[in-house]
RNA sequence: GGGUGUUUAGCUCAGUUCGGGAGAGCGAUGGCCUUACAAGCCAUAGGUCGUAGGUUCGAUCCCUACAACACCCA
C-alpha cells in the first residue's frame, strides 16, 4: 500500500495522540538536551488530588507551545512540573471519606490520619498527571515534583528556619479568617464573598451623662448586618466632619446588654452616608474595626469561640449559645428594651468558606505571622526596573497596589496535612526552631530530658508553593540545575493568584537566592461560559478539557454536572442550560483542535466567552491540514530528490510567502502573542497553500506532458512547503504534525525519531521573490474577478467561459501568456483573447483591476437584466467611494498638511476608480440599448 | 467609595511600534459531490466601531465626560 493510501481520508485525532505521547515520554524526549542555552519554565503546580479544568488546560497548552518551540529552536529547555498538596481541600476529601467509614480524623489519630492522605494522594494523584498527558504536554516527568516530597520539604523547613533565625517570622495573637467547621485559619482567598439577603439592624446606645443628640435624642443609632457581635463593641465611631455628631466625640454610650460604658470616638473612615452615620466599632471581629481600634487603641474583646459559640466574654445568658441563636436572642432583648430601632432587608456581603461552605468568622487567635514588609523592598524594585515584565503590562498596576499595602501573612493553619512546623515547646510554654528536634535543642541547649511538643499546625500551602521555582531545582543545594535553569523565563498563571503566588514568589525567591523567580510573568485571560459566566462547580457550567478532546454524551455531561452538587436547588436549572447549550453532547475534537483553539484566544484581553463553534473550526483546520498532506505525498511519492529540479513562478511565490510566514510566527512566539501566531499560521496553510498553491500545482501534476525539471521542482516545493508547514504547526499541534511529518520527511529524506527533536523553521532558507510575489497576486485577483461573474452569474463550474481582455499593459499581457494554464484551470477558461478596442466586445459582464478591464460574454441575453443590476450596484459602489477619495483631494489642507504618500495613493485610487467608474458607466449604457432594442 | 478592563457584522473575537482603505471564524444566502478534503469548493449579503464632545487636513485608534457590563480592592 501506498504512503497516502496508508492514511485515512479524515483526520482522526483519537487513533494517534495516545501511541504518539507514549512515544515521546518512553524515549525522553521532553528531557533537556543539555545543549544550547537554557529556558526554562515551572508549571504553576495543580492540586495533586484535583482534575484538569479549562483553565489549567489553557494555560499548560501556551506553556506547551512556547516549550516546544524553544526545544526546537535549540534551547536547552526544561519545563518543570509538579503537585501542590493542597492542604485544605485534601484534608477535607479524606475527612469526608473517613465520615463515611463512621469515623473521624481525631478518632484514628494524626498518624494514621496523614497515612490515610498518602493513600489517598497514591490513589487520585495520577488522574491530573494522566490528564496532561493526554494534552500532550511535553513536561520532564523524570523530575516531577511534590510539595510534600521529601526534597521540597527541606526548602520549605529551611525557608521557616532562616526566616525565624532572622526574626522575620513571629507567633501572635491578631484577627483572622476562621472557619468553625475545619477548625482553622483561611487565606483570603480561600473565603469566597457573595451578595445573600439579609437585613440592616438599628440598634440604640444610650448616651452617657444625660447627652442628646442635635435632634433631641438620648441615644446613638448604629447599623450592623451582626448584631450578635455588638457584645464585643468597644466603641461607637462617627466622621469627625460630621456636623450632626461630632461634638460628641470624646463622650460616650453605654453599651445595650453588656452594660458597659464605650467612647464616641472620631474615625475618618466612616462613611457619613452609609446606615446612620453611627459605626458600631468591633475590634475582635472585623478587619476594618481591627485596625480603626488600632488606632485608638481600644480594647479587643473576643465574643465568639473556634467552634462558633458566644464566649466566656458576654453576659451570663448568652453564653455558649450558638451565634446565630444568640443573635436571635441579642435582638429579642433589645427589642424588649425598646432599644431597636428598626430593621431593614439588605443585600449582605457574607463571607464563606471556600470548603465548607460555612460563613466565615473574623476571629483572634494564635497563628505564626512572616512580616512581610522588610523583605518587599527589593521585589517592589525588580518590577519597577523591568527585570521582571508583566505581559499584558497592566497587570503590574495589580502588583504594585498589592505590594504597597502589605500586610502580615498568616503562614500557620490548624491541620494535618502539610509542612508541620518545626517548632516546640517546653512545659512552661517555651519556643523553639530549628530544622529537626535535635538541632531545636542543641540551639537553646536543652537537654534531652526536657520534654518538648511539637507545634501541631502545618504551614500556608502558598507558603511552600512560594519557593517552587528553586525548591523543585534542589535548593538549598547549590545544585547543577538550579545553576542552569534559574531563574526561569517565564511564568503562566491567571490573575487571580498574582497576590497570593506570584508575588510572594519573587519575595522570597529574591530574599533566598538573590534571584529573580522568572524574567516574564504571562497572565492569561479568564475562560467563562458562552455566555459569559465564570466556570465553577456549583455553577455546573464548567467544562472538562478532555470532554472537548473525547467528546462525551449529553447523558454523561448531565450526570457530571449534577453529582455532587453542593447545593440541589441549582439541579434543575444546570440540567436545562447544559441541554440548550449541548443537545447532543459535544462531539470529539482531539487535542490538537482544543489545544490551537486556546492559542487563537489568547489574545491580550482579560477574559473570553468560551465558544464551542470555534473548537469546532479549528477541528475542521486539522482535517483540511491532513488532507492537503495527503495530497502532498499522493502526488510526490515518486519525488527524484536528485533528479534537476525548475521552480514555477507558483513555487517561487509559495516559498517566499512562506518566508515571511516564518518569520511572523517566530516573532508571535517570542512575544507571546498566541493568538497572532495561531491567526497568521491558519491564514497561510488554509487560505495560501490549500487555496491556491495546491491548486497551482494540479495543472502541473496533471499534464503528462510537462517537462521533468519542472514536475520535479514543483514535487520538491510542494514536500517542501508541507514539512515547513508541519514544523512551523507542531508547538501548537504536537500530534497532527507528528503524525504527518514522519511520512514527508522519509519522503525528503530526513528521517528523524520526532519532528520534536527538529530545528524551528528558519526564514533565511526562504528566499524573498517580489517578481514572484507580484505575479501570482496579479494571477489572483484576474481569476477571483471572473469567477466572481460566474458567481454572480451562477455559471456551474464545469460550464467554461471564454474570456477577452482589453486595456491592460504590456506587462500584463506577458503575465497573462507566462500563466494562461494556471488561469483558465482556476477559473475555468476556454479560451481568452485580447481585444486592441474594448469597443469591440461583445455584450457581458466586465470587471476592471487595476485598469484592466477582464470581460466575459454573454452566453444568452436573458442574463442581461441581472448583469444590468449588478452593474449599477457597482457603480453606486464605485461613485461613493470615488467621491470620498475626491472629498479628500479637493480639501487643500490635506493636501497640503497630509505627508507625500499618503497623498500619492489617494491619487493613485482617484485614478483607478475613475476608470473603472467609466467603464461601468459605458458598460450600462450598452446593456440598456441591448435590452431596449431586443 | 477607589481602581482596572470591556463595548467593532446575527454570535465569538482580531484590529500591534506611528492616526490615512473596517477584518477573521462560525452562522446566513445562492451555486456546485470539479480525481486532498461536503469536516469541502466558489461566490454574495451584513457594521453610525457604546453615547456626546474635543484635538487633527483626517479618529475604531489620541484626549475629556457619560452610560452599560465584568472583575479587583476597601
Amino acid at each position: 500500500m501506498s504512503e497516502s493510501e496508508q492514511l485515512a481520508k479524515a483526520f482522526d485525532a483519537g487513533a494517534i495522540e495516545t501511541r504518539l505521547y507514549e512515544k515521546w515520554e518512553r524515549s525522553g524526549y521532553f528531557a533537556p538536551s543539555g545543549h544550547g542555552p537554557a529556558f526554562s519554565i515551572a508549571i504553576p503546580p495543580p492540586n495533586v488530588t484535583g482534575t484538569l479544568h479549562v483553565g489549567h488546560a489553557f494555560q499548560q497548552s501556551l506553556m506547551d507551545a512556547v516549550i516546544r518551540y524553544r526545544r526546537m529552536a535549540s534551547y536547552n529547555t526544561l519545563w518543570q512540573t509538579g503537585t501542590d498538596h493542597a492542604a485544605i481541600s485534601t484534608q477535607v476529601v479524606v475527612t469526608e471519606k473517613l465520615r463515611e467509614e463512621g469515623t473521624t480524623p481525631v478518632e484514628v489519630g494524626r498518624e494514621a490520619f496523614i497515612e490515610r492522605v498518602w493513600q489517598w494522594k497514591e490513589e487520585s494523584g495520577g488522574i491530573i498527571t494522566q490528564q496532561m498527558r493526554r494534552l500532550g504536554t511535553s513536561v520532564d516527568w523524570a523530575r516531577e515534583r511534590f510539595t510534600m516530597d521529601e526534597g521540597f520539604s527541606r526548602a520549605v523547613i529551611e525557608v521557616f528556619v532562616r526566616l525565624y533565625e532572622e526574626g522575620l517570622i513571629y507567633k501572635g495573637h491578631r484577627l483572622v479568617n476562621w472557619d468553625p467547621t475545619l477548625q482553622t485559619a483561611l487565606s483570603d482567598l480561600e473565603v469566597i464573598t457573595e451578595p445573600e439577603a439579609g437585613s440592616l439592624w438599628y440598634l440604640r446606645y444610650p448616651l452617657e451623662d444625660g447627652l442628646r443628640t442635635q435632634s433631641g435624642e438620648g441615644y446613638l443609632v448604629v447599623a450592623t448586618t451582626r448584631p450578635e457581635t455588638m457584645l464585643g463593641d468597644t466603641a461607637v465611631a462617627v466622621n469627625p466632619k460630621d456636623d450632626r455628631f461630632k461634638n460628641l466625640i470624646g463622650y460616650s454610650v453605654r453599651l445595650p446588654l453588656a452594660n458597659r460604658k464605650i467612647p464616641i470616638i472620631g474615625d475618618e473612615h466612616v462613611d457619613m452616608e452609609f446606615g446612620t452615620g453611627c459605626l458600631k466599632i468591633t475590634p475582635a471581629h472585623d478587619f476594618n474595626d481591627y485596625e480603626i481600634g488600632s488606632r485608638h487603641n481600644l480594647e479587643k474583646i473576643s465574643v465568639l469561640t473556634k467552634q462558633g459559640t458566644m464566649s466566656e466574654n458576654v453576659p451570663e445568658e448568652f453564653r455558649g449559645l450558638d451565634r446565630f441563636e444568640a443573635r436571635a436572642q441579642i435582638v429579642a432583648s433589645l427589642e424588649q428594651q425598646n432599644l431597636l430601632d428598626r430593621i431593614e432587608p439588605y443585600e449582605v456581603q457574607v463571607p464563606r468558606g471556600e470548603r465548607s461552605g460555612e460563613i466565615v468568622e473574623p476571629l483572634i487567635t494564635e497563628q505564626w505571622w512572616v512580616d512581610i514588609k522588610p523583605l518587599s523592598e527589593p521585589a517592589l524594585k525588580k518590577v519597577q526596573d523591568g527585570s521582571i515584565k508583566f505581559q499584558p503590562k497592566r497587570w503590574e498596576n495589580v502588583y504594585f497596589s498589592w505590594m504597597r499595602d502589605l500586610r502580615d501573612w498568616c503562614i500557620s493553619r490548624q491541620q494535618w496535612w502539610g509542612h508541620q512546623i518545626p517548632a516546640w515547646y517546653d512545659e512552661e510554654g517555651n519556643v523553639y526552631v530549628g530544622r529537626d528536634e535535635e538541632e531545636a535543642r542543641a540551639k537553646a541547649g536543652l537537654a534531652t530530658s526536657v520534654p518538648l511538643t511539637r507545634d501541631p499546625d502545618v504551614l500556608d500551602t502558598w507558603f511552600s508553593s512560594a519557593l517552587w521555582t528553586f525548591g523543585t531545582l534542589g535548593w538549598p543545594d547549590e545544585t547543577e540545575d538550579l545553576c542552569t535553569f534559574h531563574p526561569t523565563d517565564v511564568l503562566i498563571t491567571g490573575h487571580d493568584i498574582i497576590f497570593f503566588w506570584v508575588a510572594r514568589m519573587i519575595i522570597l525567591t529574591l530574599h533566598f537566592t538573590k534571584e529573580i523567580p522568572f524574567r516574564t510573568v504571562y497572565i492569561t485571560g479568564l475562560i467563562r461560559d458562552a455566555e459569559g459566566q465564570k466556570m465553577s462547580k456549583t455553577k455546573g457550567n464548567g467544562l472538562d478539557p478532555l470532554d472537548l478532546v473525547d467528546g462525551i454524551s449529553l447523558e454523561d455531561l448531565l450526570a457530571k454536572r449534577t453529582s455532587n452538587l453542593t447545593q440541589q436547588r441549582l439541579k434543575a436549572q444546570i440540567e436545562k442550560h447544559t441541554r440548550r447549550d449541548f443537545p447532543n453532547g459535544i462531539q470529539a475534537f482531539g487535542t490538537d483542535a482544543l489545544r490551537f483553539t486556546f492559542c487563537a484566544i489568547a489574545s491580550p484581553t482579560s477574559s473570553y466567552n468560551f465558544d464551542i463553534a470555534r473548537v469546532e473550526g479549528y477541528h475542521f483546520f486539522c482535517n483540511k491540514l491532513w488532507n492537503a498532506l495527503r495530497f502532498t505525498i499522493s502526488q510526490t511519492e515518486d519525488v527524484d530528490l536528485d533528479a534537476p529540479r525548475e521552480f514555477s513562478l507558483a513555487d517561487r511565490w509559495i516559498r517566499s510567502s512562506l518566508g515571511v510566514l516564518v518569520q511572523e510566527c517566530r516573532q508571535h512566539l517570542e512575544t507571546y502573542r498566541f493568538d497572532l501566531f495561531a491567526q497568521c499560521s491558519y491564514e497561510f496553510v488554509w487560505h495560501e497553500f490549500c487555496d491556491w498553491y495546491l491548486e497551482f500545482t494540479k495543472p502541473v501534476m496533471y499534464d503528462p506532458d510537462t517537462e521533468k525539471a519542472r514536475l520535479n521542482g514543483t514535487k520538491y516545493t510542494l514536500l517542501e512547503v508541507a514539512e515547513i508547514i508541519l514544523r512551523l504547526l507542531h508547538p501548537a499541534m504536537p500530534f497532527i504534525t507528528e503524525e504527518l511529518w514522519q511520512t514527508v520527511a522519509r519522503l525528503l529524506g530526513r528521517e528523524s525519531a520526532s519532528i520534536m527533536l527538529e530545528p524551528y523553521p528558519k526564514s533565511n532558507d526562504l528566499t524573498k521573490d517580489q517578481a514572484a510575489e507580484i505575479a501570482i497576486n496579479w494571477l489572483k485577483g484576474v481569476i477571483g474577478a471572473v469567477r466572481n461573474i460566474r458567481g454572480e452569474r451562477q455559471i456551474p463550474p464545469n460550464k467554461e467561459v471564454t474570456v477577452l481582455f482589453s486595456e491592460g499593459s504590456t506587462q500584463e499581457r506577458e503575465l497573462e501568456h507566462e500563466n494562461h494554464v494556471l488561469l483558465c484551470k482556476l477559473a475555468k477558461i476556454s479560451t481568452t483573447e485580447w481585444l486592441d478596442d474594448p469597443s469591440q466586445s461583445p455584450y457581458g459582464s466586465m470587471q476592471v483591476i487595476d485598469g484592466l478591464n477582464i470581460h466575459v460574454p454573454f452566453v444568452d441575453k436573458q442574463e442581461m437584466r441581472a448583469e444590468h443590476a449588478r452593474l449599477e450596484k457597482e457603480l453606486t459602489r464605485t461613485t461613493k467611494e470615488l467621491d470620498g477619495i475626491n472629498q479628500k483631494l479637493n480639501n487643500p489642507n490635506f493636501t497640503a498638511r497630509a505627508p507625500e504618500h499618503v497623498v500619492e495613493t489617494q491619487r493613485k485610487k482617484a485614478q483607478e476608480s475613475n476608470h473603472k467608474k467609466q467603464v461601468l458607466e459605458q458598460q450600462l449604457e450598452q446593456i440598456s440599448d441591448a435590452m431596449n432594442t431586443s
